[in-house]
DNA sequence: GTCTATAGTTAGATAGAC
DNA sequence: GTCTATCTAACTATAGAC
């Protein structure tokens, strides 16, 4: 898959937009990162918000539903499912993590992931319907996985679909807060400690 | 408690940055709003940044600080402790949560708070050790009240300090995020749900 | 589709009077 | 301690040649 050249003004954009944020991009330095100029930048994007809007579509949006259908279509039991969705929560799958590298964290930097995103939706209030949405759908996607779980009898039949759905979709929030806001605690610890609550209340 | 000068312009670039983000206020705005100058302004604070790092310290580390005394120094049970901090999370106590007028939220806006020092998480790599330090004095605060409820023989003695520390870490970080972006779900039932777990993995 | 050159605006910060 | 006036630098976006 060739990329063409608004491709690579995106990714341009987003990187840079890792490291400093969106806002503290100028379109000079995205005209010297990626080689072309203002006048071909602006011949992809109407404005420096359309940037943003494919930026978001791109490396949120997609980025989700690839990793949500990649778990969907895999057999794994719900356990091995959950423990998967904590993986790719950080950008890892779990040969990756356990890998000689995995430590350099080359592939995406979570922490400036999640930064760089909750910035847009603070300082670009025009894109929240989007964050919404995402919204939304993980918390469809658990649902369902909550469901699945139940036909093929993998949890305790009487509980309560809802009430699961909300505390996994927290306690997922919550894991991803804490591997950005707090580098004291290890990654892999705040993973098992919260694996092995999901298993306590949901094991028959 | 008069308000200085200092802390008047202070307050205006805080409520200026909650709706617009620190970066997209500027000195122009903070002059309008505060109705100091430019120099005034300059006089207190030697550049931009020092009114960040001061807003940060008053509006992020001194508001955690106060709320965490007002519960440690309570005398309420822990559940009832915990209760209380679900509700501080997002800027209530529980008594004006179920006022009438609580609806309209005017005390703060949790949602644009905590995307403001999100933001300035990411986009002032500078300021971070202060969030750090934050977040052990968080972690802190909640294993001294797991300590409590262990010496106080009100919750399952044989539990792993250190695992339900980082859990309840985890789902108060989770709960705040979910009520931040997910506008769909009620809070009331966010809250409820996870001190619901809470409760189920403590109890004797 | 990409370039150069530049217009037009706004930002943070300072000097010096009072 | 506060003011007015202003400087310099940086930004987004456009016009027009190729």
């Amino acid at each position: 898959m060739k990329k063409n050249n608004k491709q690579i003004i995106t990714e341009v954009a987003f990187l840079l937009s890792l490291k400093n944020g969106f806002n503290n991009v100028s379109i000079k330095e995205i005209q010297k990162a990626s080689g072309f100029s203002a006048g071909s930048i602006y011949y992809h994007f109407k404005d420096k918000n359309e940037i943003l809007l494919h930026m978001i579509n791109v490396y949120l949006i997609e980025n989700f539903h690839e990793y949500r259908d990649a778990i969907k279509n895999s057999n794994d039991p719900f356990t091995k499912k959950m423990e998967s969705i904590f993986y790719h929560l950080i950008g890892f799958n779990k040969k990756e993590f356990n890998s000689s590298h995995s430590l350099t964290m080359n592939k995406f930097n979570y922490r400036e992931y999640y930064g760089l995103f909750s910035s847009i939706f603070h300082q670009h209030p025009e894109t929240r319907p989007l964050f919404y949405k995402l919204h939304v759908d993980s918390y469809n996607f658990y649902q369902e996985l909550v469901e699945e779980a139940l036909e093929n009898n993998e949890i305790k039949e009487n509980i309560d679909v809802r009430s699961l759905t909300i505390f996994i979709h927290t306690v997922l929030k919550g894991y991803v807060d804490l591997c950005v806001f707090n580098p004291d605690l290890s990654i892999k610890e705040i993973m098992e400690v919260n694996l092995k609550v999901i298993e306590e209340i949901t094991k028959k």
